[in-house]
RNA sequence: GCGAAAGUGGCGGAACUGGUAGACGCGCUAGACUUAGGAUCUAGUGCCGUAAGGCGUGGGGGUUCGAGUCCCCCCUUUCGCACCA
């Protein structure tokens, strides 16, 4: 063992080593208990970043906790490899996008081996690869013929950045989620879709089941992207027009008789209809041709360099001032044969339930907006309890019914009725009568996959002019994409290839045209922890059998961003791949961390804009002395100048330290600030390690007996020994809070140097073997968390074998026990006194302990005391008048 | 606007079931060893005060023998959702 910690020649040495012994490659074992440890594959951007590092080293601790407890660890790497910016960077450099992915994904790997991560690299996986997008074309086909992938011309999102159409749930809130200041417009399209719909009451009601084991925030989060919603539809005859009804769509049937008009959405047909029976002078057809105008002038973003940006007088929909317009026509409500007046306005989606609705100001907020800007007959209530003003006199303001408790009042026979009962019979009673039905409606969308992008998994279908649309056969896949692509090309690169596009087709033979859309990339994620069981199989996507033993994931790492993408693709993927018969479960993931970012100060000075920390000096600007405005905490990006390159902080402090920092610096779900003296922190703490080690190798070497006669010093250190066991496994095993049991492992560190303190050279054969217990846990709790000093000290220990497979220690708790205690003394709630006394005393004693203390005596001089309150070994507390 | 989470030293953060607030680390102060040290070791470090003592977990109230922790009101910050009928 060397004198100095040298982590730049260690770490790569114990790389090597456990390459060589293939330390963590594992197999399909029934006879072990497994653990399957995921953390999110990244994105092959060309290099690692501080949150990849902080994401991969919360899920190595664990890893390496699991593995030395004696679990069978599964802990696989891969790449999420198609998508938008190898296509950009083919455009602009003119490169291949596989040459172009595949160089990134090289020397990402390299930068990961540099980090030391435990994972089982036999199983890394490239979703570029023909080898594993041709699974993705196998499910698209099984799906396809179980009736849940189909094709429709549909509305479909485009951002104009990517030059492609979007999910649902990549343009929320109306932008484009890789481009958050391009709004999304939309466009008819002919594209595939899979009937996320089938599932939405699955992916809902199985969310109760991840309670627990996910963070209650993403599950929140899936509740109302999914949006269920219980009511009724019911139809409104049409005055004049006996064949015609509107189909409105409620969740408030029992407010019915409080309906004041029918609102329609502009893009309701009828509402189409009615404008071009008017003709263009009609206030309807000029209300519908200024929406679609209006609709137009919001969406389309200018363009500067060919890159579209938001114009300045930009409103997002949902700010648009309600607006609306009488149509000239009357609805007649089926419960009372009230005539209604009906009208168009702009809040009506088309999209959402069936683009019409009744208006109910008394009840809804945004009812009564519109009506009272428009005159709209007066609102009445009829649904009361605890309303409290005249249920005749006209509102100022809806009333929201605080609960189901309210009763119906003003609904003819109904009136009475508490709100729940009054729903379902007026409900039944629309059934009977054949003008009405319970609906449930969704917010969660189908989702449409095709992408009109190039460097993507190629839909395996073809048009046939006879045929239609016929898949590839299953032995012909996969489809895979041409080499020879022209990225440079406006248009779509992929139908522009006569090669690929002229097929003879698969059933009639004849000439044929292959589908030139690739799917959304998302559809690579939400299966690729299934491959890697698997990972070389060219039968199937996977073995059943041995997804039987290692899936669900035990244990999932990644960032909040994929709350409601990734993470219901892969809910929804797992519940299809359970309908296909491969496996017998529902949900992939039983326990969920989504960690917090990695921050960084960021300084901005007047004339060099964004600055890095290091280039202020005391609050100013290095290069020109003017004071930079105060340090904001901000995500790390490289627009913002404040990335920390990983690589720079190994090279000079080594993984080890990087690592270790990680965890320590915060819990992992809290944001993290990355600061270079906190990481200095951590290197002086493994330095410390490094030398108290070295200092007392050589004395415990020969040191194998346990010996009885122990001093007081090297009773207690044995304790912090055991005590500090205890406390690293509950807090690695179950609370999953690295950071304090990193702390724990510094005040064992400091134990061990006080201990050395103070028996300098004249160590007996019992201190040396308290050290020696001491070292040797110390080491391997350390393993999780700094692998490569550990295998070094455990090599230098006498060890053959490598730490990070040995045995997790064992604590003895009659060790960890304290002989004696501290006990706080109280009067009245104020802490006086401490009095020290035996573990093992009774109340009894402990009062009586109390009681003669002197500094007690003299606060109770002239006192009585009232109370006694003991908790046993923790406190007494005296309450006196 | 609606919903959720969080506010603790100069800083990152501990305090797990209502029971010694500030573990551990950074920073800072003093000392030791050193030719020197941005190395290392030792001691100190919530605030006010020479001290005794007092005050302290965003602010205000409450429950309790006892509140950072539970309840109510307010303030601030962050994050989700924002016409979903």
């Amino acid at each position: 063992m060397q004198e100095k910690y040298f982590p730049q020649e260690i770490e790569p040495r114990q790389q090597a080593r456990w390459a060589e012994a293939k330390t963590f490659e594992v197999e399909a074992d029934t006879s072990r208990p497994k653990f399957y440890c995921l953390e999110m594959l990244p994105y092959p951007s060309g290099r690692i970043h501080m949150g990849h590092v902080r994401n991969y080293s919360i899920g190595d601790a664990l890893s390496h906790f699991k593995r030395m407890q004696g679990f069978n660890v599964l802990h696989p790497m891969g790449w999420d490899a198609f998508g938008m910016p190898a296509e950009n960077a083919a455009i602009k450099n003119n490169a291949r996008p596989d040459e172009w992915t595949i160089a990134n994904i090289d020397s990402m790997r390299v930068q990961l081996k540099q980090l030391g991560f435990s994972y089982d690299w036999s199983r890394d996986i490239a979703s570029c690869t023909p080898e594993y997008y041709r699974w993705n074309q196998w499910f698209f086909i099984q799906m396809w013929r179980q009736g849940l992938v189909y094709r429709k011309n549909a509305t479909v999102n485009w951002c104009d950045a990517c030059n492609t159409s979007l999910a649902n749930e990549q343009a929320e809130g109306g932008f484009c989620w890789r481009h958050d200041d391009v709004p999304v417009r939309q466009r008819q399209l002919e594209q595939w879709f899979v009937r996320v719909t089938n599932y939405a009451n699955q992916l809902l009601d199985d969310l109760d089941t991840l309670e627990g084991g996910w963070p209650d925030r993403v599950i929140t989060m899936q509740r109302n992207w999914i949006g269920r919603s219980k009511g009724a539809e019911v139809d409104f005859g049409i005055e004049g027009q006996a064949d015609k009804t509107i189909r409105i769509f409620t969740t408030r049937i029992d407010t019915i008789y409080g309906a004041t008009s029918i609102v329609l959405s502009p893009d309701h047909p009828y509402v189409e209809d009615w404008a071009t029976e008017d003709g263009v002078t009609s206030a309807l057809t000029s209300f519908v041709i200024d929406f679609d105008l209006q609709r137009k002038y919001i969406q389309v973003p200018d363009k500067v360099e060919n890159r579209p940006v938001v114009p300045a007088n930009y409103v997002p929909e949902t700010q648009i001032p309600k607006e609306g317009v009488f149509t000239g026509r009357y609805a007649i409500n089926p419960f009372n044969g009230e005539k209604l007046p009906i009208w168009t306005a702009n809040f009506v989606l088309m999209g959402y339930g069936t683009g019409a609705i009744m208006a109910v100001p008394a009840h809804d907020e945004r009812d009564f907006e519109f009506s009272n800007k428009y005159g709209l007959p007066i609102p009445r209530v009829i649904v009361a309890n605890d309303f409290t003003g005249d249920v005749n006199a006209p509102l100022t303001e809806a009333f929201t019914p605080k609960d189901d408790k309210c009763t119906v009042i003003n609904s003819g026979e109904w009136s009475g009725k508490p709100v729940p009962e009054a729903i379902a019979a007026m409900t039944a009673h629309a059934e009977t009568n054949g003008f009405g039905t319970a609906q449930t409606n969704f917010k969660i969308r189908d989702w449409g996959i095709s992408r009109q992008r190039a460097w993507g998994t190629p839909i395996p279908f073809i048009h046939c002019a006879t045929c239609g649309i016929v898949p590839v056969p299953e032995d012909q896949l996969p489809v895979a994409l041409p080499k020879d692509l022209d990225f440079a090309s406006k248009g779509a690169p992929l139908a522009e290839h006569a090669g690929f596009v002229n097929v003879a087709c698969p059933t009639c033979g004849q000439a044929a045209r292959r589908d030139t859309d690739t799917m959304d990339t998302f559809v690579d994620s939400s299966w690729y922890y299934f491959r890697y069981v698997d990972a070389h199989n060219d039968k199937l996507p996977f073995d059943p059998a041995i997804a039987a033993y290692w899936m669900p994931v035990d244990q999932y790492i990644g960032g909040i961003e994929h709350a409601v993408l990734h993470l219901i693709y892969t809910r929804l993927w797992t519940k299809i791949t359970r309908d296909l018969g491969l496996i017998t479960f529902g949900e992939p993931v039983k326990k969920l961390l989504t960690q917090g970012m990695v921050t960084l100060a960021s300084y901005r000075c007047a004339t060099h804009d964004w600055i890095y920390p290091t280039e202020v000096i005391d609050g100013k600007c290095k290069f020109c002395s003017q004071p930079v405005t105060t340090g904001r905490i901000e995500k790390m990006s490289k627009s913002k100048k404040n990335t920390v390159d990983p690589d720079e902080m190994i090279r000079i402090y080594g993984a080890d330290t990087v690592r270790l920092f990680m965890l320590f610096a915060a819990p992992p779900e809290k944001d993290l600030e990355w600061s270079e003296a906190g990481a200095e922190g951590s290197s002086r703490f493994l330095n410390r390690v490094w030398r108290i080690v070295y200092k007392w190798n050589d004395r415990i070497a020969d040191c194998g007996l346990q010996i009885a006669d122990f001093s007081t010093e090297a009773r207690a250190l044995r304790r912090k020994t055991h005590q500090t066991i205890k406390r690293v496994t509950t807090d690695i095993g179950e609370r999953m809070n690295f950071n304090t049991a990193v702390a724990a492992m510094m005040e064992l560190t400091n134990e061990l140097y006080a201990f050395d303190a103070v028996v300098k050279d004249a160590a007996t054969d019992s201190d040396k073997f308290a050290v020696k217990e001491a070292v040797e846990a110390l080491v391997k709790l350390l393993a999780p968390f700094t692998p490569h000093i550990a295998e070094e000290l455990w090599t230098s220990l006498g060890r053959d074998e490598v730490v990070v497979a040995a045995a997790w220690p064992a604590y003895d708790a009659e060790l960890a026990k304290a002989d004696e205690l501290e006990i706080p003394v109280q009067i009245n709630g104020k802490m006086v006194a401490k009095v020290i006394v035996a573990a093992e005393i009774s109340d009894d004693d402990l009062k009586a302990a109390v009681l003669a203390d002197a500094k007690v005596q003299a606060k109770l001089a002239d006192k009585q005391i009232v109370k006694t309150i003991v908790v046993p070994k923790r406190l007494v507390n005296l309450v006196v008048k």
